[in-house]
RNA sequence: GGGGAAUUAGCUCAGUUGGCUAGAGCGUCUGACUGGCAGUCAGAAGGUCGCAGGUUCGAUUCCUGUAUUCUCCA
């Protein structure tokens, strides 16, 4: 049988279907909520708060296919990915998880049945791995996995492994259990007789490779490091699809498999070069762009564009990696990637839908991006080859300046700097590198104390919805210390904090307890649970204490909120359902909102769109909330999913008339609490991403009213007038004309001074022109009638002093034949006569001023002067 | 979050011990040549040198702050 990727996926979901299982989709490839990670790197990442305890599950069994990333880690460098064939930055991981339901029996058994009944792969092709155990932990051998897999393959076949390769740990502390993995080996019957691939299991060998992982968490570490069994044990596989894909298609390379063969088909047609699956620089090209354009494709689905921070950069760096590799070996000098776009939404448009619906904004945004990228390279290019042509041999340090200031690729560097005959000092450049990351390392130190348990048996709630106030207690809080201050972070058993989250901005407010007052600057959540920062602690734990909200900044962020969810509402009605949200930022001063549309939303589009909310706060509509909506519920009722969210099985519906959202945010009980809308701006923030941005309420009347106070101002000051436009623009009109006659005076003034001049030059003794005078012509004007009696005269020396009020300057302008023959230097001649009006001065040859506080000092300084030529 | 860089004519950019009347190419306009288009030649217009301070006789240039954009690191 032939197996294509999509049946491959479709069998593994209905194989864990009949035994129980509910199919998930694939929660977003971009994390929120949880600051240790930036992108979903594994299947189990979404169910980590289940494992944590710190979220109750219904569901005992689950399936799903989760999109991944992995750009960095112990096995995965984004500057490896392509240069082997089997590693990705993106890929899919299928998987299968119980909680707290069936363990190692079901899993093995079940792993083993669809690997050899369903996909038919080759019994004596397969080997299994189970934990050794291990003497520190005091961990035995994983006997029962060991029993279970006797009773289904040869026993010759089944490994033990170290606790490196076999004991599965999500960090430090928490839960964790051994693992025991499946091999396959794919290598050509040949091979296999002269060696055992028994002896290549887990040797990095390209075609004896690990398919599959089950994990059995088991156990749980402690902060001493002690391990105890887990009340509740559970079972987290991942098996990666496209390796799967490779033994099903009895590939040598996952790139050789239909996930990857439309794409490298597509290249090949593009740069008319052909794909030999070889480890050619070319063909290293080929894996890497058809690689990276699905991480890069999917994140942009998922909401996450390129940017130049944090996750966004990430993306920024795998886009421009596919690019530099397609203009250095495939030849594109133009923009490339944004084709291969529909290729993938062919291939994978059905599955993940969030990829259908946005290709116009995925292709947009990459071929924008491709675009700068470009432009970065060809400035990067003309400032390189200048170096060259000073010096072949490329400095460390210029080379880091290529690549850290302007975003010049290294190996372009190297590469450029070859063809000219050159080199590059690569020790110099590594080590202004390792410089850069210790600056960045040593400015971001944060120390982050253990958390300070004090109730930790109690659970966290959240009143914020429907209270402000509340008798809490904490639960535990730590001490964070940047570089320079001091926070501590704590968190309340009651709490009517909202936590920063949906684009609306955290709650502040006070901790009260008796007479002590601690202020709360910020509220944030990590994963499940809500935590305070504050900037002194100084409370007791063993009594209850009073959280307040801030709550005439709460009352504001909730206006500008459900004012977004009307603008979201309105934007749909008037341009079309492409719109989509794409961000969004809530704070008590404004609302920010990006969302998908491919032109200028027109000045009176805003206009109509900020008169069409103004009317739904006019209408009062009342909020109707409901916290328990299942996604059926919210379906039919028209809810907006939106790509990259990911929402549990129950989920908050916020509903104000026709606008249902899904939302955690807090919201006005009734429109009319937001009294006023009023858009203060719209603008791009990247390619097809348009942002609009708005204030309401006590925001937008304080707005007109400055507005207004500024209008009063202008009336009054045109004497009161009831027409201030016209009355301005008479103003203005004879402003401009004015301006033209004190033009005209000066030009007069210039022309009089010049005249004079010419008529009054002198000659001294020596047989040569000069003059010398005063004037109320600005030095400025002053120097261009001098560079014009230069130009039509030779052998002149003029000096001019400009008197204003009690300032002179002194403009000496020397002929360049009087220069070169008499040696005399207008610069030499204006520091002979500067203190004579105290003051200094300098200049050219030719040309030099001199600027003093002392007019009576003129005389004497044109007496010097002429002293000084004759 | 930290470092580096850029911001000069409509566009792309030059401009070093602080003073060379702020330039180039493209574009725009005018005129001439040509039967018209294209083109060639000649000429012209177009600049708060990002913004705000400071140092200086004098700042596009040096210093400080600030905005925007780019870029690297985390």
């Amino acid at each position: 049988m032939n197996w294509e990727v999509n049946e491959i996926r479709q069998k593994f979901l209905e194989f864990f279907e009949s035994k129980g299982h509910l199919i998930e989709a694939s929660a977003p490839m971009v994390v929120k909520n949880d600051p240790t990670l930036m992108f979903t790197n594994a299947g189990m990442n979404q169910f980590k708060d289940i494992f944590l305890g710190n979220r109750a599950t219904e569901v005992k069994r689950i399936s799903n296919s989760q999109k991944c990333l992995r750009v960095s880690g112990k096995h995965n460098d984004l500057e490896e990915v392509g240069v082997d064939t089997y590693h990705h930055t993106m890929f899919e991981m299928l998987g299968n998880w119980s909680f707290g339901d069936y363990f190692k029996v079901e899993a093995i058994n079940w792993a083993w049945e669809l690997l050899t009944d369903v996909y038919k792969l080759d019994q004596d092709r397969l080997y299994v791995t189970v934990f050794e155990g291990d003497k520190q932990d005091a961990t035995e051998a994983d006997f029962d996995a060991e029993n279970i897999w006797s009773n289904l393959i040869d026993k010759q076949r089944i490994i033990r492994c170290d606790k490196k390769d076999n004991f599965w740990e999500m960090g430090e502390m928490g839960p964790c259990g051994p693992c025991s993995e499946i091999h396959v080996d794919l290598r050509p019957e040949k091979e296999r007789k002269s060696i055992d691939g028994k002896t290549l299991v887990n040797k990095d060998h390209p075609l004896v490779i690990e398919i599959w992982n089950l994990v059995f968490v088991q156990f749980n570490r402690d902060s001493k490091g002690k391990l105890s069994d887990l009340p509740n044990k559970h079972v987290d596989t991942g098996m990666g699809l496209e390796r799967l894909a490779m033994a099903l298609q009895k590939k040598e390379s996952n790139y050789d498999t239909d996930v990857f063969s439309p794409m490298i088909s597509t290249l090949e047609k593009l740069s008319k070069k052909q794909f030999k699956s070889s480890n050619s620089k070319e063909d290293i090209a080929f894996r890497v762009i058809s690689d990276h354009v699905r991480a890069v494709s999917f994140s942009i689905a998922d909401g996450q564009l390129p940017s130049n921070t944090g996750a966004g950069y990430v993306i920024r760096r795998i886009l421009r990696r596919a690019v530099r590799y397609g203009y250095s070996f495939l030849e594109f000098n133009q923009p490339f990637m944004h084709e291969l776009v529909p290729v993938l939404i062919h291939q994978l448009g059905d599955h993940f839908v969030e990829l259908k619906a946005q290709e116009t904004l995925i292709s947009t945004v990459i071929k924008e991006e491709e675009e700068s990228f470009l432009r970065t390279l060809a400035k990067g290019i003309v400032k390189l080859e200048k170096a060259l042509k000073s010096d072949t041999k490329i400095e460390g340090k210029q080379a880091f300046e290529l690549y850290d200031t302007f975003g010049f690729p290294i190996d372009l560097t190297e590469l450029i700097a070859s063809e000219h005959n050159g080199s590059v000092d690569m020790v110099g450049f590594t080590k202004e590198l390792e410089l850069q990351k210790m600056r960045s390392r040593n400015s971001n130190i944060v120390t982050t104390d253990d958390w300070i348990e004090n109730n930790s048996n109690i659970a966290q709630v959240f009143i914020g919805y429907d209270d402000l106030i509340s008798k809490s207690t904490i639960i535990k809080y730590r001490e964070i210390e940047t570089k320079s201050k001091k926070f501590y972070q704590i968190v309340l058993d009651i709490t009517p904090f909202y936590p920063q989250g949906g684009g609306q901005v955290g709650d502040t407010g006070f901790l009260k307890q008796g007479k002590v007052v601690v202020k709360v600057i910020d509220t944030k959540k990590e994963n499940d649970l809500i935590i305070i920062t504050t900037k002194d602690f100084g409370l007791n734990l063993n009594s209850s204490l009073i959280a307040t909200v801030d709550y005439q900044r709460r009352k504001l962020a909730q206006a500008n909120h459900t004012a977004t969810h009307l603008l979201h509402l309105e934007l749909r009605k008037l341009l079309g359902t492409h719109v989509q949200q794409k961000g969004s930022y809530v704070s008590a001063d404004y609302l920010r909102f990006d969302f998908s549309h491919f032109q200028k939303v027109s000045e009176e589009q805003l206009r109509t769109i900020e008169k069409n909310v103004n009317d739904l706060i006019f209408d009062n509509l009342l909020l109707n909330e409901n916290r328990n909506a299942s996604k059926e519920q919210a379906n039919e009722a028209g809810a907006m999913m939106l790509f990259g969210e990911k929402y549990g099985d129950k989920v908050r519906m916020i509903c104000f008339g026709d606008s249902v959202e899904l939302c955690g945010g807090t919201h006005v009980n009734q429109t009319s609490e937001i009294r006023l809308f009023k858009v203060t701006g719209e603008s791009s923030v990247a390619a097809g991403i348009r942002r609009i941005e708005a204030i309401s309420s006590n925001k937008a009347l304080e707005y007109l009213n400055s507005e207004q106070k500024d209008l009063n101002i202008v009336k009054t000051m045109l004497q009161n007038t009831k027409q201030p436009i016209k009355a301005l623009e008479e103003v203005l009109a004879k402003n401009a004309t004015l301006g033209e006659q004190m033009l005209a005076v000066d030009k007069d003034k210039a022309k009089e001074l010049k005249s004079l001049i010419q008529e009054n030059i002198e000659t001294n003794s020596t047989q040569l022109s000069f003059f010398f005078g005063s004037t109320t012509v600005p030095a400025k004007n002053v120097k261009d009638i001098l560079f014009e009696l230069k130009a039509r005269n030779e052998d002149l020396v003029i000096g001019i002093a400009s008197v204003s009020e009690d300032k002179v300057t002194i403009s000496l302008l020397v002929s360049d034949s009087v220069v070169k023959s008499r040696s005399l230097k207008a610069g030499d001649g204006i520091k002979l006569i500067s203190k004579a009006i105290n003051g200094g001065g300098g200049g050219q040859p030719f040309f030099a001023t001199a600027g003093g506080k002392n007019p009576k000092g003129i005389e004497e300084a044109f007496l010097k002067l002429k002293d000084w030529i004759s």
